[in-house]
DNA sequence: CCCGTGATTTAT
DNA sequence: TAAATCACGGGG
């Protein structure tokens, strides 16, 4: 007999996802990111993690947006399509980064998924990020997630409502409470005058898996 | 605190 | 074509 709280379908439609980056930071907020993964032997494997640490791009006027000023590049563009989307980027050489792309077309705003709790394939995640020495290490920053999961440009544009190989399902159905959720300036943006300090960073309040502010 | 690392962007 | 940048992470 399931719970009267279970949700049948969990993986949220297009509208939830077409809304302004900060209602979309804020849903997203304790809501599970999964990956699959095939091995050679032809199973799946799921990772999945909750979602406890995201932060706003407010598009065309944020300097610290990558489509800042209309910017629109082979890299950023991704984050000009539809809402529920995946826009994933490589930095500093080495890392990848993965972003909900929020509202339509033309809007180019984004959520960056800074933070897991992990809940499934936690093996898997240690063998990916041998340097992680804790469980709360694994997916405590975006390069970080990318890497215990698997993630990398491969997944720039993946459909996060219908795909097989990234998604995201819903945990709870409406927004956590504002209690519950901590709010503070973004991580790692500070060349980009006043709007670095703007409170664009959300994460689970307590939460361990939370990255530390730089 | 410093440094790796290289795709991407921006300046010449 | 060349130089600078970078939504980071790991090690001391």
């Amino acid at each position: 007999m399931p719970s009267l709280t279970a949700i049948a379908n969990p993986r949220p439609p297009r509208a939830f996802f077409r809304r302004d980056p900060i209602t979309l930071a804020r849903a997203l907020l304790g809501q599970r990111l999964v990956r699959a993964l095939s091995t050679d032997d032809g199973r799946t494997i799921r990772l999945a993690g909750l979602i406890v640490e995201v932060e706003a791009y407010l598009g065309v006027e944020d300097r610290a947006a990558h489509t800042f000023g209309g910017r629109r590049t082979a890299r950023n563009e991704s984050m000009w399509g539809d809402g529920g989307y995946a826009y994933v980027y490589f930095t500093y050489g080495m890392h990848h980064c993965l972003n909900v792309v929020a509202e339509t077309a033309g809007e180019p705003t984004a959520v960056l998924l800074r933070a897991l709790e992990p809940t499934e394939g936690i093996e898997v995640m240690q063998d990916q990020r041998p340097a992680a020495r804790r469980e709360t290490d694994l997916a405590s920053g975006p390069g970080k997630l990318c890497r215990a999961l698997g993630i990398d440009r491969g997944l720039d544009r993946a459909d996060l409502i219908g795909g097989e190989a990234l998604w995201i399902e819903r945990v709870q159905k409406n927004t956590l409470p504002r209690a519950r959720i901590g709010v503070g300036p973004r991580v790692g943006v500070g060349y980009a005058g006043p709007w670095a300090e703007r409170p664009l960073r959300f994460f689970l309040r307590g939460n361990p898996h939370v990255s530390r502010a730089r």
